[in-house]
RNA sequence: GCCGGUGUAGCUCAGCUGGUAGAGCAACUGACUUGUAAUCAGUAGGUCGGGGGUUCAAGUCCCUUCACCGGCUCCA
């Protein structure tokens, strides 16, 4: 009995008994050495699946380590021997899921265990040990096709009831199982996986959590340990280097190190301390979007910061985001008034209330207001994190009332502004969602089905106008109305949600918004909420890790740094410092008797754009030597030539110093 | 909130199996007067996150509480 077997374009007969391993060795051994599982006729299989009978042409593709495929499988099967080391180490644990991860910066696998004590972070390098051990006995992964009911028994034997609840959910018929030869391991998987443990050389377990069984926190907690794995030790450890370089960069550090904002144990969790270098930044963020709303027809609106409590009830916000809203607080006793308040989690209801003051005629809309409104909500402690979970913050919000007819332009325009916002502060990637109703998630939509169509169309016609690619998700909508979520890449590949842009059916309805049409009758206004940096807070912790503390021009908290060589210079650097201040920038003077290394090298650290070293030299020439932090020295030039590059750099907001552009204004 | 970890000087950290605290940087003072990433010397600085307990004795062991870190859940 033979078979046609085809890979890439030869194809050649392989008398069957025989396993995919087999049919890739008659094209080319070296290439079965060095593949760890392979596609047949498009499907992922292992090498030892044995192939069918038939007179058709198999097609194989054989899948190497080095693909996404090849390390997906490499991942998987590293989680994989990880779940047996720990077996064998803790007999009696039960197992959760175990996949890959390929889309994680932080890890590269997983397994969620309950194992039968606690395992705390000294286990992890035993547990590893014992991996690597098992990795040296090439130990083979075997792979069994069997019926459910035998499955469920081989599981209820060992008594993994979660593993039984899996089965149950996702086997009908027929399902796969895997072992790991000479150990205690067997797991309930499609697969496929790498031919034997030895093909496992380059992995690291990193770190232990919780983690709730299926993501519900009703259900078992259990023990989710994290580890990455690549198919070599070299890209192992450049991705280790990689992230110690993350590490580097996280905004709590360097919040601290560039004395750019606090967070105060004995003031609250989650309340941010903006310190005069970050609130410098706070400043040129604002001023810019202050200018840009104008141009962009908001008008600007400053709302307080508690109402009444009845005014979250007609929202509905105590309705639906009770968990997080700080609880209401009361006028003292004495007073003799029985009212409550309760701190803002939003501003909307606010601003409804300056819409309200008066009829509304289709000939004012839209109106658009804009608020830098800082509100509070209730996280839960767990969640908190730097600047980019908080407890107090502020939103550059803004909402817009209009005509159903002036929607998709409003949309469009959120959009364009969105994007201009995002790429003045220097991010180049972007990844837009579209977020839209589920068919049947459960979840309890407001408006009516043609208000969704509406909405969800006029989002659609907004984006494919401006030729932006975008992922729809389904099920994903806010109960109240569909979305477009705007996402950037940062410099190190990673994804940040920031701009939004939200339909809100519910509000104009409870509220009662109104407008008189051309038609002389009253017509409910489409209101559109908007964010662009989402919370100021956040958006910050983002630039610093984006920049690495190392803003530009425009935005750095000290722009220009002055230094002096000798104390005989002082008077002079500070007649330079306070010219370069009265121009309009940021300047510091480093007046200490250190040695002008010493000065340039803590100018360096603090980020500083540029320095000026001034020695007798300058002085007697009155003029500065230019060393900027990333190009060095460049050499003398006139105090006034020197601040028209920073105007030019503060009007462009340019992103980095262009050393060719500077050198042609010299000339 | 839940699971695991951590909490020692402004910052980064050391302090073995319990014997009442130490380094580097920063700060301050003085000397040096310096040419593109760390000049030298000295001084000061801590009720070891808070509370309770075990012990002759606790930074070290136990309990509790708070905060932070890594996750999970959540995220209008």
């Amino acid at each position: 009995m033979e078979v046609n077997v085809k890979i890439g374009d030869l194809i050649k007969a392989i008398s069957l008994p025989a396993t995919v391993s087999d049919a890739i060795k008659i094209f080319d051994k070296e290439l079965a050495k060095k593949a760890i599982a392979a596609k047949l006729n498009g499907v992922e299989v292992d090498l030892y699946r044995e192939l069918p009978t038939t007179s058709e042409v198999l097609l194989i593709e054989p899948i190497l380590p080095d693909t996404r495929e090849g390390l997906e499988i490499i991942r998987h099967s590293t989680a994989h021997l990880l779940a047996a080391a720990i077996l064998d180490l803790f007999p009696g644990t039960k197992l959760g899921i175990g996949p890959a991860l390929m889309d994680d910066p932080r890890y590269g696998f997983f397994y969620d265990v309950i194992a039968p004590r606690q395992l705390t972070e000294t286990d992890l390098p035993v547990i590893e040990k014992r991996m690597r051990e098992m990795a040296k006995r090439n130990l083979p992964y075997r792979r069994e096709e069997v019926e459910k009911e035998k499955i469920l028994e081989i599981f209820k034997n060992r008594d993994e009831p979660l593993k039984c609840e899996l089965i149950e959910e996702k086997v009908e018929g027929k399902g796969s199982i895997y072992y790991i030869d000479n150990s205690p391991f067997i797991d309930f998987c499609l697969g496929p996986h790498v031919p034997h443990t030895g093909k496992l050389k380059a992995f690291k377990l990193l770190a232990l959590s919780g983690a709730y069984w299926k993501g519900d926190s009703s259900r078992e907690q259990m023990q989710r340990i994290y580890g990455n794995a690549f198919a070599t030790e070299e890209e192992l450890n450049s991705w280790l280097r990689q992230r110690e370089e993350a590490e580097k960069r996280d905004h709590r550090r360097l919040g601290k190190e560039l004395d750019l904002f606090s967070i105060h144990d004995e003031y609250g969790q989650g309340l941010i301390f903006w310190h005069p270098k970050g609130g410098a930044i706070r400043k040129e963020m604002e001023d810019y979007l202050r200018e840009e709303l104008q141009k962009r027809g908001y008008g600007m609106v400053f709302t307080p910061h508690i109402a009444k409590r009845q005014l979250w009830q007609i929202s509905g916000h105590e309705e639906n985001y009770a968990d997080s809203l700080f609880e209401p607080m009361r006028m003292p006793e004495k007073f003799n008034e029985e009212i409550e308040f309760r701190i803002k989690p939003m501003n909307c209801p606010f601003h409804i209330g300056i819409y309200k003051t008066k009829p509304r005629s289709y000939r004012e809309l839209p109106l658009r207001y804009a608020e830098l409104g800082t509100v509070y909500r209730a996280e839960l402690s767990g969640t908190l994190h730097g600047l980019m979970r908080v407890r107090g913050f502020t939103q550059d919000d803004a909402h817009i009332f209009c005509t159903p007819e002036q929607v998709e332009d409003e949309v469009g325009a959120c959009v364009d502004f969105a994007y201009d916002v995002l790429k003045t502060f220097g991010f180049e990637k972007f990844k837009v969602e579209l977020s839209v109703r589920g068919k049947s998630d459960g979840k309890h939509y407001l408006g009516s089905d043609a208000d969704w169509e509406k909405a969800e169309k006029a989002l659609m016609k907004a984006l494919e106008k401006r030729a932006i690619p975008y992922e729809r998700i389904e099920g994903e909508a806010a109960f109240y109305g569909p979305k477009i979520d705007i996402k950037v890449e940062d410099s190190i590949g990673r994804l940040w949600q920031l701009s939004t842009v939200q339909f809100d059916f519910n509000l104009p309805e409870r509220f009662e918004l109104e407008y008189i049409g051309e038609d002389n009758k009253p017509h409910r206004p489409v209101m559109v909420h908007r964010a662009l940096f989402g919370s100021i807070e956040r958006f910050f912790g983002v630039l610093i890790e984006h920049y690495a503390g190392a803003f530009p021009f425009w935005l750095s908290p000290i722009q220009v740094a002055v230094l002096p060589i000798t104390d005989r210079i002082n008077e002079y650097a500070q007649l330079v410092a306070e010219r370069i201040r009265q121009s309009g920038f940021r300047v510091e003077t480093n007046l200490r008797s250190d040695k002008i290394g010493a000065k340039i090298r803590d100018a360096q650290l603090q980020k500083i754009p540029f320095m000026l070293v001034l020695g007798d030299k300058e002085k007697e020439s009155e003029k500065v030597a230019v060393r900027e932090r990333r190009s060095g020295d460049l050499g003398q030039m006139r105090l006034d030539d020197f601040i028209k590059i920073l105007q030019n750099l503060k009007q462009s907001k340019a992103i980095s110093f262009d050393v060719e552009k500077f050198i042609e204004k010299e000339v």
